[in-house]
DNA sequence: ATCGAAATTGAAAACGGATTTCAAATAGAG
DNA sequence: CTCTATTTGAAATCCGTTTTCAATTTCGAT
């Protein structure tokens, strides 16, 4: 079997669905109950499928939340993402991106000294954003890029 | 129920066998197997119940590791891993501690420029450990620190 | 447009780690 | 020792995920 080779109404569907929450991160049965509820027929087991072929492709990112759940998450451009580190926020949830000299140089030192090689698609940098720091942590919309300070970033 | 009233056998044992490879880490499974290994009796639901109220009694850690499977990690001393940073193999899953200069510039730095409280605690770098990148990625044994050339670090 | 091989779908079964159940065993106070 | 509360552990259950497989759909070839 040649994964990916058709085009099918189900796989349209959920990518455009993805597309227009993008940078939102959901569990699998967020895609199917949402989907559902607009009336679009899907599966749960093409939802799985589907959604791992993307985040092999690179359009979709894949991680875990605390809670052991995965999540997943659509990104415009697939190699955008490939070179920069993420933050998220405990609190609200935001995934921001941070692109730094410094973080490029953590790598190199944890691939010299250590062997390790780091991969920055499926690290998360998890703490406190400044938002939530602020003001106490409300629920804040997704994908908000808090970095406007950094010379060094994105 | 007044969970941990008691002291057992099973717990006495389960307590020393992580305090004698403390920073080590394991799944339920290794511990069952391990001390099993060693002719102790203890059932897997006791293993899960007691390193639950470890956990939040403050001295084993618990981690999540890329392919899903919940870590425990005895810390003798509550605060010692909150000040330095983690990296999991995704292939082996092997946690290891990592305690560098540059770690913490960079945590200040996101602190400074992104105003992001970076939480060593939750982070966990995912990469590819030495040894799976030599040998292709067979399973190796838990807990090893591969971090002997860096004299930065733990 | 029709045929046929290959890919895809989705309901249901299987899987696997974690949790819960509950009767039997054990701890500890009196 | 006796009585009650806690703990144990095998088995059942839960729940997210993966796999199975027959039916359906896609799409190239004719």
């Amino acid at each position: 079997m040649t994964r990916g080779a058709y085009s099918t109404r189900q796989k349209r569907e959920l990518l455009s669905f993805l597309k227009e929450q993008s940078l939102k991160h959901f569990s699998v049965d967020e895609v199917v109950f949402e989907m559902q509820d607009r009336g679009e027929k899907i599966g749960r087991s093409t939802v799985y499928r589907y959604l791992e072929l993307l985040a092999e492709q690179g359009s979709v990112r894949k991680y875990q939340s605390v809670q052991g759940i995965t999540q997943y998450q659509h990104v415009e451009d697939a190699t955008r993402c490939d070179d920069h580190f993420h933050m998220m926020c405990s609190r609200c949830g935001n995934l921001m991106h941070v692109d730094c000299a410094l973080m490029r140089s953590m790598s190199e030192h944890l691939m010299q000294e250590h062997g390790f090689a780091l991969d920055p698609r499926e690290t998360i940098l998890v703490g406190v954003c400044d938002n939530c720091r602020r003001d106490g942590g409300e629920e804040v919309a997704h994908g908000a890029h808090s970095h406007e300070g950094c010379h060094h970033c994105l």
